[in-house]
DNA sequence: ACCGATTTGGTAGTGACTATCACGATGGTA
DNA sequence: TACCATCGTGATAGTCACTACCAAATCGGT
């Protein structure tokens, strides 16, 4: 657990941390999954072994960084109450893939893009996604239906969820199939209007 | 791949298998997954470890057998398709469970019990399940949504497929969590009922 | 300049899984 | 009964992800 200290030594952990992860998925999307060692990724990255371990305790937490469930979580629990659960869900999945796809990150887009293509094709990692997306699902639950006298809302909720993750799920992996060329909040949003019939599309502002 | 001769040996060979998968599972309920080794179970079944790999490719394997998805697909297929999706699905979630857990199968009933359990709180193991469900789920959209001219179709059956397959998965966690006393195909179509309003269940006959 | 904390590196393991070879048992056939 | 192809099984050696455990180098603040 390091302090945040915000000096230098955080920022040279942190920049050691990024240029492992840089050089993983680079020779992952190159060479295969399977095929890359972490020797291979150690050795590319200009550190041992150990550190790429210590950085990342497995192999698919090169891949799997997911900082964005927990995001995303609260950005639903803070949207207002009044609106259909999946209005408030799907809104804020758009939102957060606005934000993460926005224009002004643009080398972080293709980062993001070669992680989701790995994430895809790789059953490991797949299924690891999976499993959070499922625990996005269930901490989305508990955002919504902590209601103890309507025991069905957090069924409702958690088909609003399910619902609402398998599109954008679609959408990742037909942005990804795409290569990132077409817009993917619209994506979600078409998914999600497909499903529930009207425009859960919120502005990311 | 092992032709179905029917004979002697195609039922020696079925019969190791069982014996492992049943040491197997046996070994994980008692001591833990990640506490019993591949070694341990050879052992205990009276095989090499050797042969337990050859029955089974990956530890995960020994628990998650899983050939229920294909049936379920099937049955899917097979049904009226002027219902709507979610009943359609749902039926045949009540179905396959129904199947699975009835009262002329009490053995196999407790080997399944004992599986969820261990699918539910091992991680891998769960990630993996997730895994073959969202597989599953591909195949019911693939069975149901088979019109090029409404490209929305997938969409709406992902959808349905995605809410039934998150009821019996709250479903079989309840289950698990109540050691199989109560009826899994009554838990399964209350929580279909809460999400869809009126009763999915339907005969299973 | 010094000391505690943090980051990194090395060593020696464990355990899942694979490749390859050899042995014995089974099933059909002469 | 004898023969042979096939199949199930076993043993050996190896790769790779991952984990203690301990030593060295580096940084932060006194």
């Amino acid at each position: 657990m390091p302090e945040q200290h915000s000096t230098l030594r955080a920022r040279r952990r942190a920049q050691t941390r990024r240029t492992i992860q840089g050089h993983a998925i680079r020779l992952f999307s190159e060479r295969g999954y399977d095929a890359t060692t972490m020797n291979d990724v150690a050795d590319a990255a200009g550190v041992s072994p150990m550190t790429v371990y210590r950085h990342f305790p497995t192999k698919e937490d090169l891949v799997l960084v997911d900082e964005h469930g927990r995001l995303i979580a609260e950005r639903i629990a803070a949207s207002p109450a009044g609106l259909p659960l999946a209005r408030r869900i799907g809104g804020a999945l758009v939102d957060a893939a606005t934000a993460l796809t926005g224009d002004d990150m643009a080398a972080d887009r293709q980062f993001l893009l070669a992680r989701l293509q790995l994430m895809i094709s790789t059953p490991a990692l797949r299924a690891r996604h999976l499993d959070n997306q499922y625990a996005l699902q269930q901490a989305i639950i508990g955002a919504l239906a902590n209601d103890p006298a309507d025991p069905d809302a957090a069924f409702r909720a958690q088909a609003a969820a399910s619902a609402c993750l398998a599109a954008l799920h679609t959408a990742m992996v037909r942005w990804a199939e795409d290569d990132g060329r077409t817009d993917l909040p619209a994506l979600i949003g078409r998914a999600l209007a497909a499903v529930f019939g009207d425009d859960v599309v919120s502005p990311a502002r």
